[in-house]
DNA sequence: GACCAGGCACATC
DNA sequence: GATGTGCATGGT
């Protein structure tokens, strides 16, 4: 049932994709090719800046190994020495090798299959899988298999906390409900939405000094 | 040279 | 259950 809080953050979350939109127009997100890709850039993008994603996965493509049967084939210190410029280059090699088996092992190494499942399930499945935690698992959902699932990032509790929309403690499970309860299951607006907000806090919502000239600074009024 | 970047698992109290 | 720490490169 809606409450009058429910309506309220409603408005605020619309208002606020709405002000993004029209200042950086859309996104066209995610920056990749395919949905192993985009999988790949998911895991290598983890606390690390996308620009040193690109150099890794420009290795991966140089070798032209970049699919799921040559990474599989790949030692560790092989493939850890082509991310390397993505950084943590020991863990990152091993985390794709654990999403890489899984993807084997499961779906025949194929992310359309893995795609034909319900998000639910997938994203279950996902979780379970060694170095995949929520944020990278809804990217994959969302960027490589379009499923309707937000993805929650560090920008977005960071913008909602300046804004005081959301609690500094709100875990990512309550964080991503706030935007599946009160905007629609739309896979291109949760696409957009969060593309927005990653270029929001790139250029805008820095840690510190805090944001000087904010895109969605008066939102409430 | 410090700080930051589209996290996550694991140790320890 | 909360809190702290290791992982590592490259740009500002």
């Amino acid at each position: 049932m809606a409450t009058h809080n429910h309506t309220h953050k409603t408005v605020v979350l619309t208002e606020i994709y709405h002000k993004l939109y029209s200042h950086f127009g859309p996104q066209h997100w995610w920056p990749g090719d395919t949905a192993f890709e985009i999988a790949v850039g998911a895991i290598l993008t983890q606390n690390t800046n996308w620009t040193n994603v690109e150099k890794a996965i420009l290795n991966l493509k140089k070798k032209k190994s970049l699919s799921a049967k040559k990474m599989n084939g790949m030692s560790h210190s092989t493939l850890a020495s082509l991310i390397k410029p993505a950084g943590y280059f020991n863990v990152k090699a091993k985390r794709l090798n654990n999403f890489l088996t899984f993807l084997s092992n499961s779906y025949s190494g194929s992310m359309k299959k893995m795609g034909e499942k319900d998000l639910p399930l997938i994203r279950e499945e996902l979780l379970k899988v060694n170095g995949i935690g929520p944020e990278t698992a809804d990217s994959i959902l969302l960027y490589a298999l379009n499923k309707p699932s937000f993805v929650i990032d560090a920008y977005t509790r960071r913008i909602l906390q300046r804004h005081n929309i959301a609690d500094a403690d709100v875990s990512y499970h309550e964080l991503q409900a706030v935007f599946h309860e009160n905007l629609p299951r739309d896979i291109k607006l949760y696409n957009e939405y969060h593309a927005l907000i990653v270029m929001l806090g790139k250029n805008y919502c820095k840690p510190k000094p805090k944001c000087k000239e904010c895109p969605i600074e008066g939102y409430l009024a």
